[in-house]
DNA sequence: CGACGATTTGAATAGGATCAATGGGAGTGG
DNA sequence: CCACTCCCATTGATCCTATTCAAATCGTCG
């Protein structure tokens, strides 16, 4: 892989802790692709061959059941994902695709789970990322179970907002046919729910939306920090 | 805390690992208690100040927002919970309450970080276990968006049944009202979905409940091994 | 410019929630 | 042991949210 990728890699929470040693073997074996957007990356099922880390882009997470598909995360750079899967020497239960052209790091498993072993600093990186992505799962459990879908549309917002400077506009990461799946709902209710929160101060147009009346839309939204908040 | 009691949290896969001096610093700090039905023993937005260890009855982790409440998941022995709290030094995202009277074992979570850092084998573990309730979750998650109320009551008959030995008839571990949370739905519509799957052999007398077509509960129920199983 | 996919809108439907009322056990106290 | 009470579960009726199906519109990319 190149080596202007790296710094980048290294400074990720879950490598920043180790060994000089442990991080180049790890990296002795990883390499870094570009992939089109809309690829398959891995498939549920599959058996965890590589850890993901996205470091360009955008990847969506989506599982599949009965026909039926829905999209469980976007993973952003610098993000990395199925790390569960890795460790356990398990199959993945969730399939990844690109949602635009990405780059990406793979790191076989094996290595993964060898250096972990050899690591204790990596096992104890390991141990906290892991936490974090739970936890980010279970907020997004308690957001589909405890809330409507205008109020998770609402929140989501309210969240991007704060992610992109809070200048009183955000730009959707993604496609809303994918925000749509990821909030738990149909395009076309998506659609509506936008229309909801129109009164809200909440102005569509395309991938841009203006949030003119946060209070307002907070009012409606009830933000709670042990759902919306990405640090608790 | 009892000694009668050690031997049965030791053989916890996540102690089973560990020194003998390292269990031992644990469990000397730890104390078990027998707490009442329906007691809160946590409250969501709370620190961590305890990793808790459910040895007998059952612990019910449930999560508020907005004058609503809902049921994440139930903890029957041995099952630990709230472990990525205390690991991450943060607040617990649930909260927790005894369904029935129950035996818990608490162990301060200064502790439990503590000997995560002296001992390596209890450090692996702990990662194991995390990455296995972070799969847990992803299978709820999954349960929730891709199907149906109906189906998801059907799987879960199904994997309870399983649980219970495949006698052909399995009892609730836990009240319809509690069910029914669970599964994301009003005790009403768990109702109705009970008589949905009369057609499919299934015969509802109290808590007991009869699978007399699992063929055909099957059809309906489409089980998937990434969402259903509990060791994949 | 034309075609295709994404988004939006409209209408009809379905699934689930809410409200209200009734039945049924389990536990309590006499 | 029995009556009472309370809470859970069930059933019915209605309402509401969200899905589905269909069609129009918008944008983008070749």
């Amino acid at each position: 892989m190149r080596s202007s990728d790296l710094p980048q890699v290294r400074s990720l929470s879950l490598f920043d802790d180790m060994d000089d040693s442990s991080f180049d073997a790890l990296m002795q074996t990883a390499y870094l692709q570009v992939f089109p957007a809309q690829l398959e990356l891995i498939t549920e099922g599959d058996p965890a061959d590589f850890l993901y880390i996205v470091t360009e882009g955008c990847v969506e997470l989506f599982a599949r059941s009965n026909g039926r598909e829905s999209t469980m995360a976007m993973v952003r750079p610098v993000g990395t994902f199925i790390l569960a899967a890795v460790l356990k020497d398990a199959v993945y239960l969730m399939s990844a695709r690109t949602a635009q052209r990405s780059k990406v790091l793979l790191i076989p498993s094996e290595n993964v789970r060898d250096i972990f072993q050899k690591d204790e600093q990596f096992a104890r990186s390991i141990v906290v990322e892991l936490a974090n992505c739970y936890r980010s799962v279970v907020k997004e459990h308690k957001d589909l179970k405890l809330r409507s879908a205008v109020e998770r549309l609402a929140n989501r917002l309210i969240r991007m907002h704060k992610q992109q400077g809070e200048s009183g506009t955000l730009t959707l990461p993604f496609d809303k046919r994918t925000l749509a799946s990821l909030l738990g709902m149909t395009p076309e209710n998506l659609s509506r729910a936008f229309n909801t929160l129109r009164p809200y101060g909440v102005d569509v147009d395309g991938m841009t939306i203006g949030l003119n009346d946060i209070k307002s839309l907070e009012t409606l939204a009830k933000p709670n920090v042990l759902i919306d908040d990405q640090l608790t």
